[in-house]
DNA sequence: CTCCCTTCTTCCAGCTCGTGAATTAAGCCG
DNA sequence: CGGCTTAATTCACGAGCTGGAAGAAGGGAG
């Protein structure tokens, strides 16, 4: 039976979920509003402020007059209460952040890595964590989990499949709780900048939205509902193995006409060079390069890779309706800064008309470098989701 | 704020509700099993099941003889507790079907329709609701309440857009209520279809899945945990008008490509004529026909026509990453008698390794005539929800 | 400076709910 | 008919939320 039973105590933390959730997420709120929010008595809002309170994990911040009467206090969650560290994996680096609550970063560490083994992996997190935190000052008591982002499928904190990185079935969060006693999470890298760019970036405050992220290869996080969907088995959102030209071009996934063979920046150039232009050096220059090239083939290369990707946010404006989409990734970007009227337009000639004019198309606010800040919101949904109980002791 | 508070009574609400649910959703269930798969104590189960009991709303069905001790007894939710309506709102006709709670058909009215304005519809779905309710010999009060299923994009009980029919936000639930004191849902054809897919036929036990329905035009029914996601703005779902030949043949909605020109069975057809096959007559037959060809160019055509139908599905696979995707619609059960083999393994040629491995593709086992029956679980749905809670007296 | 007014916050009695332990019910077996 | 096993119910208890009343905190008028 997949629903659960409601017992009084549920009801508390259920509770203290909303109000906390309220506090954190709509800024700084007086107890009189959150009465009016939640629809809970004032006496219960009192009641389970005055708990979170005394607990450390609300703090009142000055107060806000009121039209005469006595003045409301402002709660917001005591940024220092705890503190959270995200952590990203990349083919060439791990880089690990400390954040307080209000995800201020308070310290950072990069490693180079050679060949990203697990065991490679595992060492430079676990030494990223002590670093961050020795060099913040704080206990490693006050550090409320660790979120580790991952680019690959990843299912009940353990890698499924990470291609990139070589990997096959690592119990990736097993293997760092075996060198902490910090709780962690593991997640996917694309979900985790998502999640960041729903929080903090241009997705705040849509409920139904996709996070499209082009770079070299092509992903995205669907966002369903106001929480990240992942479909049976962790693996929804391959947007970029999409087949948008039946019979096209080869992918290195294997199949024909992929989108991530058109619009992904390998695709680009790929086909810029097939068309007879230059493309040499790193990728990113050769991609920059393109985009500002005003002559043949780039041109026609440019304009119909937005044709490509508006084809493609059209199938997802049609099949998900989300009410936004976020184009993120390092060539989203580029692609975007020059061209995103031009690809709402193209989306609108592929997409249905009602769903289009329902959706808004936008920029990643927040840079490619926020997917440790994602991977760090992993242990706060945990702290938010449970009202704000920390943890047993450990 | 999105997330609401939980109160003492809610907490009743949401038990009755789950030990509702489990009582139908599971067969008949003895209150010993109710308390194991609802965690609730035994106690409460006793409780909450005598309460809905007195209600009417659960009845006792038997025995069952336990190791050596006293038997449990079985319970089941009455099936004549109350009774309910669904009714299919077609080009041509309109058919309204009453239904006890365990969904046997008691009742059933067809009436032509000339012209599908919604006055006439209106009239029509409203004579039905009389007509099987007086044949069924029960009392218009124990009908907890009338499901509408429209072909269009629906939204919030009013029709926002059904191009088959011509009509433009058409407030369908508002109309009919002046005729009836009985409570009206409406909601979209292909997901009512596919609700009763998933309650009763090839989706039972799914919670992530797809119903994807081939007739002349192509749409689906996405299910995601459990239940039906409609996007932002209830149109989500729209599979058909998905591009999959970038700049291929010209669809019906004016855009290139999409899925539904190459699969829906009039762009089959279009493409057997294009080939210098003949079909003539009835859609059905011809198709029928097509399928049954053994020459060319038929075989070519029935071929491609499942190649497309396949990087369809692989690009749901992808995306969503469903455990199960269920074909529906006349067409595609023709089709997909034949041919299920053959589409399953080009699926796994346009799909990612891992999320194909994790889904079934299975065939609907309603017909189509299953959509009064999807339909008419609307009111269903709201029963269990609200723990047996039946509308305030009219 | 004092008093009153307004508004926010807390306190308290009352009610509902689920729980565990004990009790009763129901059937089987010898 | 007693003994045994398992199912269901009863009951006292603690936990939670609520509405109304009381208390607290400012601002402004006199």
């Amino acid at each position: 039976m997949e629903v659960r039973r409601t017992t009084v105590r549920d009801m508390r933390r259920s509770n203290r979920s909303v109000i906390l959730t309220g506090i954190y997420r709509e800024g700084p709120l007086s107890r009189q509003e959150l009465t009016v929010r939640t629809s809970l008595s004032a006496a219960s809002v009192s009641n389970l402020v005055a708990e979170l309170i005394a607990e450390g994990v609300v703090e009142e911040a000055g107060s806000v007059e009121s039209e005469g009467g006595r003045p409301r206090v402002l709660l917001r969650v005591a940024p220092t209460f705890r503190y959270v560290v995200g952590a990203e994996v990349g083919e060439t680096r791990v880089r690990v952040e400390l954040f307080d609550l209000a995800m201020n970063v308070l310290a950072r560490a990069d490693h180079p890595i050679a060949t990203p083994t697990p065991e490679e992996v595992v060492k430079h997190v676990l030494e990223g964590l002590s670093t961050v935190i020795a060099a913040s000052g704080i206990q490693s008591e006050q550090v409320l989990g660790l979120g580790v982002a991952v680019a690959g499928v990843v299912e009940d904190n353990a890698i499924v499949d990470a291609q990139t990185l070589g990997w096959e079935a690592v119990p990736l969060a097993r293997l760092l709780a075996e060198g902490t006693d910090i709780p962690v999470h593991v997640d996917n890298g694309a979900n985790m900048l998502g999640q960041a760019e729903m929080w903090f970036g241009a997705g705040r405050g849509a409920t139904d939205a996709v996070v499209a992220l082009v770079g070299s290869g092509v992903g995205s996080a669907l966002v369903a509902g106001g929480s990240s969907y992942r479909g049976a088995r962790s693996s929804a959102g391959e947007w970029g193995h999409m087949t948008i030209v039946y019979g096209g071009r080869q992918c290195r996934c294997g199949a024909l006409g992929c989108l991530e063979a058109y619009v992904g920046a390998e695709g680009v150039l790929d086909r810029y060079r097939l068309a007879g232009g230059t493309a040499d050096g790193d990728e990113e220059t050769a991609f920059v390069e393109l985009l500002e090239s005003t002559t043949e083939p780039a041109t026609t290369i440019v304009n119909d890779t937005i044709g490509y990707l508006a084809a493609g946010f059209a199938n997802l404006v049609n099949l998900v309706n989300p009410e936004r989409i976020v184009l993120g990734g390092w060539a989203g970007l580029l692609l975007g800064e020059k061209h995103l009227e031009e690809l709402r337009v193209e989306v609108g000639k592929h997409a249905l008309r009602r769903p289009y004019a329902q959706v808004s198309i936008v920029l990643c606010e927040l840079g490619r470098d926020a997917v440790a800040l994602g991977a760090a919101t992993l242990p706060v949904v945990r702290l938010l989701r449970d009202g704000g109980a920390v943890p047993l002791p450990r």
